[in-house]
DNA sequence: TTTGCATCGGACAGCGCTATCCTAGCGAAT
DNA sequence: ATTCGCTAGGATAGCGCTGTCCGATGCAAA
């Protein structure tokens, strides 16, 4: 029996060592033919690879991070989980990244400018290959910590028109700016703006909104209700309660988000006001549910599906080592309209 | 300048070298005084956590992965994200791990026994300290696994009476048996439970239910409605308005899920049907938006928070090489009266 | 006093891999 | 023929930490 062979006895694990031996080469060579890294002659590769393939060699994903001083994994950062949306760009991101290899690690922020500093400060301990963040707008510190860590990072759910940073998503301000003018189109003229949570994308639509109503001279800060509590869908109802009470009477109110439209279809029912007769509704994200509710619920699909697997495929790409096609990927909105206006 | 602070200059990072240089003491005292192993001095101990606090050093996991061949991270696995009782679940986890230095890695299976196998295989490789997976029923092969690892393991969503695993849960079975003896004290009848995805807690449900049925002489085949799809409120829709259709009428429906049990309650608005006056409808989980339905909807609350604090906090105490206080804890259900029934 | 034994710090040797430098071999340019 | 450059494999030296053994010290038991 063979030292390797001992060896892999003893540790119950097939080393870079074993391999080597069975293909009677060096370990530096089963390195590099098995990463692809460097020229090696392509004989050589397939009997490194056969030899691999034999032994059921796997890498050990520690000393490979240890050695190379980057791990094999990709840290994304979101707000929230239990907002679906985010679910979706997660699932997007492990389905696109695992085939490649690479470990998804989910951290999530709560909305907290601090936890997300704190949070990628601890992820880049781990020396993640890669980083995925939502939005643009963190703060001076986490700003810094990207800079300095020089980990390839794609930033998700906006466009950024900044040279200096790589973003797939969409532009939330054109968006809510189209809903309005659908609104507007069906003849709305008292449209009433509802948020929670106000992140900077919340912000965001609520500047698209108020361009719209400005422009058609519609504008009134009074129709602005904004409420930094959490999101949800008896936030909505309670919401569309208060707006309702107000004079002169509203005829339509967007909400930048489907739960709080959800939650205010509800509410409606209950109140027995008739939507889309005397208010319309909708809301932002199209998420489960929208299409079911009394009336369908008219809102904005935002494709985070395609987001999260563009925004790992341009971090694959990146951690390659090369240059994406493009540093922004803009990927679009599709304008739903159901019966609730 | 000194050696070790020559080296921390160039490589970025404080070692332990470098503490163990500041506080005059050797690299292997600084390792055990800050992990606490072993019996180290204390007044030493005071004064390599200052020093290591003084020069900001943080362990390097790969490093530290890689001598002691395992890891400082959990991995959880769980059938689906988009199901927002995982999601809570996996928010209580990280919330109680983070602060104990370990990281959540989540796999997700998409309820598919091969999915799970291959997931824990690849999970295996990177060698966490600790396991958290979902339900009792594994494959053989998952089961192997887990069996050989030597990697302590909770299981979650259900408890077990088998001294060999650990488990934090509930009894799926007698929540179900709950919520059908509350229909059946309501004077219901003809209960119907509708499931979707099959998945072994789901099946338990439906034991739970049938088994009260028998006991009251009102068990009848025609009364299950099974649907392996997954699980949304577009299909309890569709399976409300089948089993309405049926004949005789039922007068209860047990939905096995509340996002079917909401989109059951919704078909009902549009199709007119009353409820709980034609027809009772309860749920299972106690989903967001179930207290805002109309009628809210009668539910069991499923303590996932709980669930996931338990579980981080058992396998803590596993991962140090203790024995938990229990090897199964049940954390219990609470049946949720509502308008729906 | 001697022996035994527990306590606590340190030296040493890796964990499994990769970055870096080195060398042999070859063809092309001088 | 000499020099240069280039390719492709290998030797070497760690990455930063911890398991394991060893030895020094102190105190109780013989």
């Amino acid at each position: 029996m063979t030292d390797s062979h001992k060896r892999r006895r003893a540790s119950g694990r097939v080393t870079l060592a074993d391999v080597a031996h069975a293909a009677g080469v060096s370990p530096i060579t089963v390195s590099r033919a098995l990463r692809g890294e460097r020229a090696v002659d392509a004989e050589l590769v397939a009997r490194v690879q056969a030899a691999a393939r034999k032994l059921h060699y796997v890498p050990d994903p520690a000393a490979r991070a240890l050695a190379s001083r980057h791990g094999s994994h990709v840290a994304v950062l979101i707000p929230m989980l239990s907002n679906a949306l985010f679910v979706d760009l997660v699932e997007a991101v492990q389905r696109t990244l695992r085939p490649a290899g690479y470990q998804t690690l989910i951290g999530v922020t709560h909305y907290d400018d601090g936890e997300e500093e704190q949070l990628l400060r601890e992820q880049l301990l781990h020396r993640p290959a890669g980083l995925i963040v939502t939005g643009l707008d963190q703060n001076a510190g986490t700003r810094a910590l990207m800079a300095q860590c020089a980990v390839p990072c794609v930033r998700v759910m906006d466009v950024s028109s900044d040279p200096a940073v790589f973003s797939v998503g969409f532009s939330q301000a054109n968006a809510a700016a189209e809903l309005t003018r659908h609104l507007l189109a069906r003849g709305r003229r008292r449209i009433a703006f509802a948020a929670a949570q106000l992140d900077p994308r919340t912000m965001k639509r609520l500047a698209g909104w108020r361009r719209e109503l400005t422009a058609a001279h519609l504008y009134e800060p009074t129709l602005e209700w904004l409420n930094p509590a959490p999101s949800s869908l008896a936030l909505g109802g309670q919401m569309f309660e208060q707006i309702m009470g107000m004079t002169p009477a509203v005829d339509a109110v967007f909400f930048c988000n489907d739960d709080l439209a959800q939650g205010a279809l509800l509410a409606a029912l209950r109140l027995r006001v008739a939507v889309p007769k005397r208010v319309a509704i909708a809301g932002f994200n199209d998420l489960t549910g929208s299409d079911q509710m009394l009336p369908p619920l008219t809102t904005v699909r935002t494709p985070r599906g395609d987001i999260g697997s563009g925004a790992a495929q341009m971090l694959l790409t990146l951690m390659r080592g090369e240059a994406p096609a493009a540093r922004c990927v803009d990927v679009g909105y599709e304008l739903v309209v159901r019966g609730s206006s």
